[in-house]
DNA sequence: TATTAATCGAGACGGTACGTCGGGTCTTGAC
DNA sequence: GTCAAGACCCGACGTACCGTCTCGATTAATA
């Protein structure tokens, strides 16, 4: 997930924890992981006591106890800072399992995705969203580390599920995946934040079993 | 559609250039609607040149001609004063008709909003999502002026669909909105700028066949 | 003492209270005494709290119930209005009797003077000399309306101890009275705030025994 | 003469043209003195230009091609940086000789002194004095800077002339030096500039004759 | 008594400057 | 060669007043 220019950044083989450096050939002071983490932890939590207007680098810098060059160094501006730290904040993707049943792991990822819309990652995919609209490179930044991942991950299902012959083979399977997701989206970014949970069961009832194959309207695992 | 406090601005009773006003304490000089449309319209120039991040309300005085005070007195912040300048810049809701068949009426309407979507109102409406993130006001003033009156003429077409017999009636309305409208909000806002015609229509199939009481999926008005 | 163009204001031969006008041609309403001193209580009342700098049209407009134009109409600008307010606040300078000893009633006077810079008249006098420096209408006004009296009052005195054969009758009386004067207002000016009694009495017996006909510097109707 | 913080400028060790700090946290990137004095200097010409009042600090950042931050740095506000950069500009101090005889070396010096307020110094003087008058600060400064040295250094001449048997010993040297110094500043400050010589002469033969031990009035050294 | 017009209060207006904040860059000595 | 610190230029913020300009409401001489 290179963002930046932070791709230099290596997982030590032996130490997870902690970071260790490229130590090639190279003369002069290294770069400083501390730094590079405390910069996006202090990010992240100013973000969420003071929201992005008021985000300030100089704050950052202060809190994190780092020169404001620093920061310039490795960002090239407030929004790729806020993206990334919000990118590492946002909670890990709900798996979505194999049980045999495509639209029960469906339905489940649904409504676990439905879950945290309602809690820390809604907050922090509205700005992401917010973000993006106002610069391109945050833009791509936010639909090749966030969505995509999860637009190929519920796509892999309902692949699995048209195979496996409980959906109907002749639709875009993208366009499946937006009417799942698009309309949580859309609850979301218009202040509906309290996702419904009756309403999410009938959206699911409704865009499944419309691409069902067998059983009508009527049938759905949730009754 | 009352925003912040211009609601006093009303129409001259004799059709006159000016504006005549309702104010309670009947001292002072008047509101000039001259300055009034001149910041609006400057607010809306720069937001197309420049765009909102860049938008400095003393840009906005300078080109309107007018003192930031006057700015100021009128709206409490940039978001409120760019939120109000797009909003009377968006362009008017595509009717919705009564030919006589509620899914050609509708399958218009979205067509056209796609359409719409694609232009001037597609970056308007992505900036006016944007700003409404960040301030509850905001949010409540597109909600109120652009989102509510869209879903309220887009589920009257639907229950006009439904009384005549061409829906079913045992679906949530507001339900079908979102399964019509979020797709291409979500487009919109995740710089598939170019909202595909065919994407859109393959949508309206799948969404309005699910509903359409008599016939299956393999019909639609649009085959 | 017409200032600026307040000299059709006349007192009522009848009614001392209440002011008349110039009645000759003019229709219309007359101009409001009331608000006249209103707008001069004002302005010396926030004098004294705030002070010139922080003295505000504004705000001398608000506390006297008035209209700002009205403080414009009469006049030109924020120093010469306060010049007026503090004119009129300053206390009538100390008569200089005529106890038949010309040099104890210079005495009386001096020390009377050096006890009013001591007090509100101080402050008043500080700051209507810095408004002059910066102006030459209010640098006129302050010669004409407050340093001319006094000197003449005192060049006065001065000349009658002169011709009764208290004083030599070979000096220019003006540089006397600066001698008298300029020390004190030097103290004023330098922040040695409190004009020190024991220092004046000094410095009257330096200068009025050097100008004293017969009795050299021993000799002072104070000791 | 250290004002504001500027205390820590200090001349390099070697002559150079750029100076040299002492800082404690010897953090950090140091203070530059070229912006330092170009802030002084537009401070000094624009006072000449446009006089206090019109004076802006945002004005004086644009000539001095500094921003309005620095200035504010090291500045608490207007006065402070106009009497600093007066200080700068007014004539240093005409030196008093010791040529035996001081009561010539005084007459000298006070001459000198009327000169100066005819000139430049005058008009600089002028609006320190009415700075001053309203900052505690700026007055403190003005009588550190500025009055303090020039009363001790006539007040020692005083003094030479009474330990040489000139003068008389039982006087207050301060008050003479007020009766030779308050009568200049005020005809300078009440707007006779043109600060008559033959009355300067008058002044100080009535002065100083009144303190000469031996010689009476009829005897000057400029006679 | 009704008319007329200068003046009043209020307060919006186009401006200028305030003093503050933050962006992004640069400079320094320490590590 | 990178770091923390922090000064720098710049531009915008939101506020306070400036001096001017309508407004409708008074107010008093005149007609």
């Amino acid at each position: 997930m290179p963002l930046y220019n932070t791709d230099y950044l290596q997982l030590s083989l032996e130490h997870i924890i902690s970071l260790t450096f490229i130590s090639d050939p190279a003369t002069g002071r290294r770069r400083n992981a501390v730094s590079h983490d405390a910069i996006l932890d202090a990010t992240y939590v100013m973000l969420e006591e003071i929201g992005f207007d008021k985000l300030s680098l100089e704050g950052v810098a202060t809190r994190a106890g780092v020169g404001k060059a620093t920061i310039y160094r490795w960002w090239p501006n407030k929004s790729a800072l806020a993206m990334e730290a919000l990118l590492r904040a946002v909670e890990p993707m709900p798996s979505i399992g194999d049980s045999g049943c495509a639209r029960k792991d469906i339905e489940d990822h649904i409504t676990g995705l439905a879950q945290l819309f309602r809690g820390k990652s809604g907050r922090v995919v509205r700005e992401m969203i917010a973000l993006a609209q106002f610069d391109d490179d945050t833009m791509r930044i936010f639909n090749d580390s966030y969505l995509k991942p999860r637009r190929s991950a519920l796509v892999e299902a309902l692949r699995r599920g048209a195979q496996r012959g409980e959906f109907r083979e002749d639709f875009d399977l993208n366009l499946v995946f937006d009417l799942l997701y698009a309309p949580l989206l859309q609850r979301l970014l218009t202040g509906s934040a309290d996702i419904d949970e009756r309403q999410v069961n009938a959206q699911l009832k409704l865009v499944l079993s419309s691409i069902a194959l067998e059983h009508p309207l009527t049938e759905s695992s949730q009754d």
